[in-house]
DNA sequence: TTCCAGGCGTATC
DNA sequence: GATACGCATGGA
């Protein structure tokens, strides 16, 4: 990775990200991509922070960060895109192990977001039996209602009525059921990401609708945990088509890392 | 019309 | 502890 300052913009060099393989794969539900006259370009937030990000060409590994000073490149998105860890060293541990060697080749551009705690509770207990456009939707109306993605402060006392207008169904009284925990403070979400995982699992499992499977998102996606191993449905078939006997030692503390490789190919292999 | 979607709570054994 | 079943909503 390297990046220089152009005018307002900040220019990165990074072989290793896709736009569409690390903002369209389900990990993250506020990026959209829209027209430009680059390859791709994407709007979207970190913490209602915005970014305007353009990939020049297909594969070239060049982007734009649009109007972004060199501070918040640094303080935020730096991070965001986890641009520290060296994914191409990853992918070639991964590469050991046959499936996920396709599925790094197939999904090559795919990174780990560093998101925001917060966030992912709520998305991904929105996530629950629900399909990804569906889910975009809910966080869309979510977002318009509050003026912005709102931290649980935000929701303070919120219920699953007020929340009817987010279309968001069942999931609603859990929503409301997690602000409650989080407000009175019987859940720590700071402690919660000092706890060891299976600890910690257990605690966020204490909040109704939360499940193994959601708890494992946020650990992964909203505390960068990345030995969480989220099993979902296309997870469950990779486990029991390629993996019966467990996962390989080479992916050892980077299980939630090779998950997202594995659901992106997984879930486009039948086309 | 019926089925399904990045699951989970509840009832029942 | 394992296994069925219902669940809000909307698109295919």
């Amino acid at each position: 990775m390297d990046y220089k300052v152009s005018g307002s913009d900040i220019i990165l060099h990074e072989r290793e990200l896709s736009l569409d393989d690390t903002l369209d794969c389900g990990q993250a539900f506020r990026w959209e991509s829209i027209p430009s006259d680059y390859f791709r370009t994407y709007k979207g937030f970190f913490k209602n922070i915005p970014l305007m990000i353009s990939e020049k060409e297909y594969g070239k590994g060049e982007f734009i960060l649009h109007n972004v000073s060199e501070e918040d490149f640094l303080g935020v998105w730096l991070d965001y895109f986890d641009l520290s860890t060296d994914y191409g060293e990853l992918k070639r541990r991964f590469c050991e192990d046959e499936t996920l060697k396709k599925a790094c080749e197939y999904g090559a551009g795919i990174r780990l977001l560093r998101q925001d705690a917060e966030e992912c509770l709520i998305s991904f207990i929105l996530s629950q039996n629900n399909n990804i456009p569906r889910i975009k939707g809910i966080i869309g109306r979510l977002c318009e209602m509050y003026g912005g993605f709102p931290d649980f402060s935000a929701m303070k006392g919120v219920t699953p009525e007020e929340l009817a207008p987010l279309r968001a169904g069942f999931r609603a009284k859990y929503i409301a059921d997690c602000s409650e925990r989080v407000n009175s403070g019987s859940l720590d979400i700071e402690r919660v990401k000092g706890l060891p995982l299976d600890k910690a699992a257990g605690e966020l499992m204490t909040v109704k609708g939360i499940g193994p499977k959601v708890a494992m998102c946020v650990l992964l996606f909203g505390m960068y945990r990345t030995d969480a191993y989220p099993v979902d449905v296309w997870i469950k078939r990779v486990n029991e088509q390629y993996y019966p006997n467990g996962l390989p030692l080479c992916v050892k503390g980077n299980e939630g890392i090779a998950q997202q490789y594995l659901f992106h190919y997984i879930r486009n292999l039948k086309t």
